[in-house]
DNA sequence: CGATCCGGCGCC
DNA sequence: AAAGGGCGCCGGATCG
């Protein structure tokens, strides 16, 4: 069964309307004035598929209200990977312009993304619907759907297509929910950490003391007053002053330069970094109540990978993991898909030799067994730069190894290179697209001088460059589509537990759980990585093993 | 002056 | 050891 929905503009009415499975509409639609009742009465029902615009404008509300939904399709995000897979990446993907494009209207544009918002601003109604001109009906709605049906129906893989489209829109809906919850902060601990790692902070929000001593040391080192350590510019002076010539001040160039100030230096980076990215003012902007909420964007990648919106969610340094720690009497379950991306390339390449190592529980052992002379460190090498088209340094006799060994794996990647190269598109294993080449480059023969032609899409280099994209796309987007499977599988395993989704990240996901079902949670993490390995590659010889841990801080895990 | 670019680095 | 893919975010530098 399929309900077709759409908000009111204001006052938290709407109209639904059934639909059979083919889309084609079952009865009148029905206006209800109660929008989150009329949800949550018919879920409970017959737990329906939602077609609605856009889980990300429609399910916060829902969810505010108490409603939570098991399935839905999203129009939005399925136009988006649509438009992609016809060539047309880039174009409005809103219901509004997916209908304008059906009936030959004027397609309006996407509205531009809404700034981040730290948790307790934007959870008013008034941030879901802005003012603007109505949306379309109901009945646009319902007939962009079923031209979304035919759409996928055309498209090379429609079954693999669907499995895609379900995902991701699933995904919308864990984000929200997951933003929601928020993983669990103990902004005390992150305090410690902070105090144990930069030392006070100051009062008048300048350095906290470890930074400032160390500012002193560097300037000393380099014989002079006063130094912004954090000034590349200024760095790069007061080396060359030294003596040094340095292309860049990056951690692996200063690495290899011996002079007294580099060790201070590259301690001052690092703890600046954390003071900037995840210090005090972060802790106050984006942790309340015991909880980092940040706005997860499902499908903000390219490649299918989620992005977030403020907090920097996905790039929480190691070191502060230690301040996410589960409630009294709860576990976090942490489970991290180890070898993901060599292990998608051997299940999409149809590479028996690779497949028959990635039924091992060590991938790079495996091979290392098979063609490497048990030599595991080159066999990761060569595996890592084949997928991200590395062309120099120890890597090469590598490469030639798994040419030679692993020709049909080696082939796969190549060929997505080489059609990159020639400015074709290439598809993950379920069916998206990747962006053009047009995309990201500045509009060339506008007359600048560009002596390396890194910004001209005709260049040697912006080829090569486009190559190495189309070679990781058809990986690292595979990948996205695994995991965002096993996640999706995973909410309705959990559906109706205490346990929560809590945070994702890529290839790894942490359910917080009351710590007496925390191994059930456990167990139903790894048969949802088992089926979302089935439901992408049917009866693969390859596996795709779990690390999990049951803990109470993520640090441990 | 604010807006935007860029270097650098955190994560996968 | 060196360097390939994808991001977000920060502050400094620079642009208009």
């Amino acid at each position: 069964m399929l309900v077709a929905v759409v908000a009111d503009e204001v006052g938290g009415g709407g109209v639904l309307q059934p639909l059979d499975a083919s889309g084609r509409v079952v009865g009148p639609p029905e206006p209800v004035a109660d929008l989150a009742a009329a949800v949550a009465a018919r879920e409970s029902a017959e737990r329906p598929r939602w077609v609605w615009a856009s889980g990300a404008a429609v399910y916060p509300a829902l969810l505010r209200a108490g409603v939570r939904v098991d399935r839905c399709h999203d129009v939005e995000l399925t136009e988006a990977l649509l438009l992609g897979h016809a060539g047309r990446w880039g174009e409005p993907r809103s219901l509004a312009a997916a209908w304008a494009r059906l009936t030959g209207a004027p397609v309006p544009p996407d509205p531009p993304p809404r700034p981040a918002a730290p948790p307790g601003l934007g959870q008013g109604a008034l941030f879901d619907t802005p003012a603007g001109p109505p949306g379309p009906g109901i009945d646009a709605l319902v007939r962009v759907y079923a031209d979304q049906l035919a759409r996928i129906t055309a498209t090379a893989h429609p079954g693999r297509f669907r499995l895609l489209v379900a995902a991701e829109s699933a995904g919308a809906l864990i984000a929200v929910e997951m933003g929601a919850a928020g993983l669990p902060w103990r902004a005390d601990v992150h305090d410690a950490i902070l105090a144990e790692l930069l030392g006070e902070p100051s009062p008048v929000g300048g350095p906290p003391r470890r930074l400032a001593e160390l500012a002193a040391r560097i300037a000393d080192a380099f014989g002079v007053r006063q130094l912004h350590a954090d000034s590349p510019a200024e760095l790069l002076r007061a080396f060359a002053r030294a003596g040094v010539e340095l292309p860049n001040t990056r951690a692996w160039v200063l690495r290899g330069v011996d002079h007294p100030a580099v060790p201070l230096v590259l301690e001052y980076k690092e703890l600046y970094r954390i003071w900037t990215a995840h210090g005090w003012a972060w802790r106050e902007q984006w942790v309340r109540d015991g909880r980092f909420q940040p706005e997860y964007v499902p499908g903000g990648v390219v490649s299918g990978r989620w992005a977030t919106r403020g907090g920097g969610a996905l790039q929480i340094p190691k070191v502060i993991r230690r301040a996410v720690v589960a409630d009294p009497g709860w576990r976090l379950v942490v489970a991290d898909a180890g070898q993901l991306e060599p292990r998608v390339l051997a299940a999409v390449s149809g590479d028996a030799r690779l497949a028959a190592a990635g039924g091992a529980g060590d991938l790079y052992a495996a091979l290392a067994q098979d063609a490497f002379g048990g030599d595991r460190a080159r066999a990761k090498v060569a595996l890592l730069g084949a997928m991200y088209g590395q062309t120099g340094g120890a890597a090469v006799p590598a490469l030639a190894v798994l040419k030679r060994s692993y020709p049909t794996a080696f082939g796969y990647v190549e060929a997505a290179a080489r059609t990159g190269e020639a400015g074709g598109l290439v598809r993950s294993w379920l069916g998206r697209t990747c962006p053009p080449s047009s995309v990201g480059f500045a509009d060339p023969g506008d007359g600048a001088p560009d002596p390396d032609g890194a910004g001209d899409p005709g260049s040697t280099r912006a080829r090569a460059a486009r190559g190495r994209f189309t070679r990781n796309f058809v990986i690292q987007a595979t990948a996205a589509e695994w995991a965002s499977t096993l996640l999706a599988t995973l909410r309705g395993e959990l559906a109706g537990t205490d346990a929560e989704l809590v945070f994702f990240q890529h290839d790894e996901v942490i359910v917080h759980a009351p710590a007496a079902q925390a191994a059930e949670v456990a167990a139903a993490v790894s048969r949802c990585g088992e089926r979302a390995t089935a439901l992408l590659f049917g009866d693969t010889p390859v596996r795709f093993p779990l690390d999990l841990s049951i803990v109470d801080c993520y640090a441990d895990a």
